[in-house]
DNA sequence: CAACCAGGAAAAATCGATTTACTCATTTCT
DNA sequence: AGAAATGAGTAAATCGATTTTTCCTGGTTG
């Protein structure tokens, strides 16, 4: 598959050390920069890599140490924006401190996540960044406390008395999506989510609605919540709709607590013709790019996903250098960005079915 | 961070052979499944690896061959729905063979590229799956040559002298479109890109170009083209329909050749308050989630991801294991969706300014 | 009965580094 | 001056497997 002469092996320590006349320790002294060794040698040691174009094989390096030089990151999946800059940004944190990041999807399921956090404690990691499908107390979360692993959880949690927490302030920007809608007179919301076990469901739903009722006592608040998929949580709504049309009574707002979410909505708001935000007002929890091209733009919380990657690889290498003490439980805080598709109720022709286009 | 007696020191081969009181080389043979073994030595094996949870450390297990049990992938980004998914099927497919797939983007950056190669290469993977930011002819394709590494370069490539290629059929997919846009009566038409040297644009507009003309040999086709970054084009757009608002001149439709083109012009057409498709339609290469969703739907091409992936990995394993012959160009057909964001010219208002909303 | 063969298992070499223990020289200190 | 400390370097052990080589034990064969 290419010129002959590249195929041959790769020159080991052993090469260096030879054509540079001293023993394998001392290269290895010398790539790893310690300092007791004469510069004649050094130099000569230097040489040989030039001309033999060794480079220190990781895995082989790796061998001794109890821990490896490899973080382990299982993310619910890497097919949303949230999460792709989320693995882009621990890559290249992990690169920076001279670790390998091995990136693995859990697709959404908790069997998958405790299989591939298997594998990486046979990979011998040196930390694991978990994000876990549910909440901290997961299987996946159990595995590695009894299996004396470090790691750091992050996104779907809230505390946890063995890990350190990241994750985005749920319940703050709720409260804030709930300020936004009461202050422009909504007082018929519905809430949809998805997952009721995810640690930032209920917060996200609580910091909305206690704040909500706070505010504006009188305000009705519907849940529309599913419990594993997208296809229920949108013939769950197709549903509510339904209701609601035929008593007359529809919310004049819809806070969804997840990406997803705000689509099915979005796609249930097409098909009966309802236009953003005249007919119906709507704020999704997680932002993405093309919220801010489309007519409307869509009004989002956004995650403070640099943060988030920061503290969690701050913390986990703390934990992997031997930081000790209880763990720490961090929230980061969110924007809440109001973007057209929120409007006062009653501000719109309220059209019945649809009409445009 | 756990349980004391969990952070004990993993067993070993050695442990598990003592165990069993025979050697580790039996250990290893049981493990890799040997029949040479007599069954009652098996079994005692078997029952020391159940007593003490032993699991061979791959990495120690790779150490001895010359390629290791690990695919590497390198992406220009993870934030995509398409490159999203494509590591996910990737990652997938190379766990199915019971390889690791590491996974690192390069940010769009030929130079990251040729850097996370070379680190790939230390690692001793047995093989990369390549999506080039540019095209096969670029310095990370010519590292790995130079290395006699093996691999599959993806999505923007044509065809190389070296390696196995898969990507799209974007030339067949973008005549398609233009068969559509022609056929609905459209001739004068805007082509959005970025990336001259990525092989996928040529292509793209190549195919575009001889089907238009070939059918309609009066219309004209306008090309905007950004070199680098996705800003530069966004001012080009603009600087382009400004010139085009004082001719009085308009394309009645919009070609983008990549996801991030279908962004900017859909933002370019906010900003100027035109609708699609009354005042201009839109067509845009890569699908995405929410252009189904949003009013009106986006029509666009939808790459075949999961035969990209498969072939990708096919090829690559037909490679690892030793297979030869000359170098196959796979182009896999894509699918185009026409939805709402295509209309006939003049079917519709043709307002100056923003009036909805 | 010696020679040969085969099955099964153990011993030893290997992969490519790092780290420990030890050896000489030099210095430095008492 | 003699002991202790320091500097610079090497041989060998080690990490945890796999693979090659060697060895042993019966059984068969000439």
């Amino acid at each position: 598959m290419a010129h002959r002469q590249a195929q041959q092996r790769r020159p080991s320590i052993h090469d260096v050390a030879s054509r540079a006349g001293v023993s394998a320790a001392t290269v290895s002294k010398v790539m790893a920069g310690v300092t007791t060794v004469k510069p004649e040698n050094a130099q000569r040691v230097f040489d040989a890599v030039e001309l033999l174009g060794y480079r220190v094989d990781p895995l082989a390096s790796d061998m001794r140490r109890a821990k490896r030089r490899i973080i382990g990151a299982i993310m619910p999946e890497f097919e949303s924006e949230f999460f792709g800059q989320m693995v882009t940004q621990l890559e290249s944190l992990a690169e920076q401190r001279g670790y390998t990041l091995v990136a693995a999807s859990s697709r959404e399921s908790e069997a998958r996540e405790t299989e591939i956090l298997a594998r990486m404690h046979d990979w011998r990691v040196a930390g694991v960044v978990l994000a876990p499908v549910r909440n901290e107390h997961g299987p996946a979360a159990a595995f590695m406390k009894a299996n004396g692993m470090t790691g750091v959880l992050i996104d779907r949690v809230l505390s946890d008395d063995a890990f350190d927490t990241v994750s985005a302030d749920s319940a703050a920007a709720s409260a804030e999506v709930a300020r936004e809608l009461i202050g422009k007179g909504h007082r018929h919301i519905l809430v949809v989510g998805l997952g009721e076990q995810a640690a930032t469901v209920r917060a996200r739903l609580d910091g909305f609605r206690s704040t909500a009722l706070k505010l504006a006592p009188d305000v009705r608040i519907d849940v529309v919540l599913a419990e594993t998929d997208v296809e229920p949580l949108r013939a769950q709504l197709r549903d509510y709709f339904g209701q609601g049309a035929n008593g007359g009574e529809r919310p004049t707002a819809v806070y969804s607590l997840f990406l997803k979410g705000t689509l099915v909505a979005l796609s249930e708001f097409r098909r009966r013709g309802w236009h953003c935000p005249n007919d119906i007002s709507l704020v999704g929890f997680d932002d993405a790019e093309w919220m801010q091209v489309t007519w409307p733009a869509i009004a989002a919380v956004v995650q403070p996903m640099r943060q988030i990657a920061g503290h969690a690889m701050e913390a986990l290498f703390a934990r992997i250098e031997g930081g000790e003490g209880p763990p720490i439980a961090r929230l980061e805080p969110c924007k809440v960005l109001m973007r057209e598709s929120v409007g006062s109720p009653g501000n719109g022709p309220h059209s019945g079915g649809g009409d445009r286009q």
